[in-house]
DNA sequence: CCTTAAGTTTAGGCAACCCTAATTTAGGGA
DNA sequence: TCCCTAAATTAGGGTTGCCTAAACTTAAGG
């Protein structure tokens, strides 16, 4: 009831997938709840008869159930988190599509809101949606306040303490300019004493562990 | 009993707890477990003989238990994916170290190995063990053929292709020299056109909406 | 050695989730 | 209208994981 109490897993799947299939606010029936679950009518019956008493969905015995405002509140939420961290195990992390989506399906249910936050924050806006729903959802969850938060959402006028700085361009700017771009190809010519020297069609430098340890290369 | 099928969180946890409860080699008693994991001793005894009959631990009753070589590897590899869990919340996501510890024991159980590898690439060796159980731990693993991995693990002679370049000192180098460091104060002046103007004690300059995504701010 | 307290295990219950099998319902066609 | 079938629900069973209470073991002190 109380929405402090921690959903299962198990029922926050179900909500989930009530959400995916009720594409035009119909009623959800248990038998495409059965097929997306993979589980059995009978215990999809029972799972959102549970889901009723809890006041997530709105249950009409053979007649199939919709999200309350209070269970459309929940699946906003997971699939924010299983949004975010797709994200960050596929361009971050450079995970498997597939696998990405697998593990982010059992992350998304032990994440914290201030977790979630943060990774959201880490990732920055996703370009395709800027505006719309993205902001909303920021929105919708500003009432927290936040303890760190980056500069780019500060107000003006505001002041704060620099807590961390991530890079952006700079280094890679540097190793543009002699050709470390992805996509290219390179040769690890020589290693000693933690200098790296690296051989590319621009010609051979040196670079230190620090700075390879950022560079990421396909095994060929 | 195959180290295949997943084991469940509480078993994973109880696991984690005796490796951690054993420190000299003996036994673990029972009521040391049911004191850690807070669960009764009735329960801790019930998870116990369930895991000696996988083979995870070498459970005497009455005179506690201890891993077996399986039970420890499955505790190490927990273990593994709790500190890197653990280093990316605080260290990458800023997350607080309390929140940062109780989210990462939630996912640890949830992480696949390639999941585990790759995050463990992204956050790069930790200063603190540089050479000693992580490399062993690298070791163990690396009979899985990565597919991605930093430079600074490439052997000598190797060829291969840049897919992406994470940053590291050269952005924090460029705002140190404008007062912009950890601990630092500054006041958000004004922001026009994704413009962010900002003073500190060291002056007044801008810059731009990407780069201020990136500097994390303490709310004062 | 015997007693006893502390620690452990067994016995028995309960809730969440999942199943199969039996029953009930809704709704269309004769 | 009535019946029939597909869909859904209820009934009943199993496992995990947790509990309390009762029974049992160990080991330490008299």
């Amino acid at each position: 009831m109380s929405s402090m109490d921690a959903l299962s897993e198990s029922a926050e799947m179900m909500i989930k997938n009530i959400n995916e299939l009720a594409s035009s606010g119909e009623r959800v029936r248990t038998s495409d709840l059965s097929t997306k679950t993979e589980l059995k009518p009978a215990s999809v019956t029972e799972m959102i008869q549970r889901l009723g008493d809890l006041g997530l969905v709105d249950y009409e015995p053979y007649h199939g159930v919709h999200l309350t405002k209070q269970g459309q509140h929940v699946a906003d939420v997971i699939e924010h988190r299983f949004n975010i961290l797709e994200r960050f195990l596929t361009e971050i992390l450079g995970v498997d599509g597939t696998e990405a989506s697998e593990v982010a399906c059992r992350m998304e249910h032990v994440l914290t809101r201030d977790v979630e936050h943060k990774l959201t924050t880490f990732l920055g806006v996703d370009p395709k949606k800027e505006s719309e729903l993205f902001c909303h959802k920021i929105n919708i969850e500003s009432d927290v306040e936040h303890k760190y938060l980056p500069l780019s959402n500060f107000r003006e006028g505001k002041t704060g303490i620099v807590k961390l700085i991530f890079e952006s361009n700079e280094l890679a700017n540097i190793l543009e300019k002699k050709g470390i771009i992805p996509g290219s190809r390179l040769l690890l010519k020589g290693l000693n004493n933690k200098v790296y020297t690296i051989k590319n069609e621009e010609g051979e430098f040196s670079i230190d562990r620090e700075t390879a340890s950022k560079i990421i290369v396909q095994n060929t």
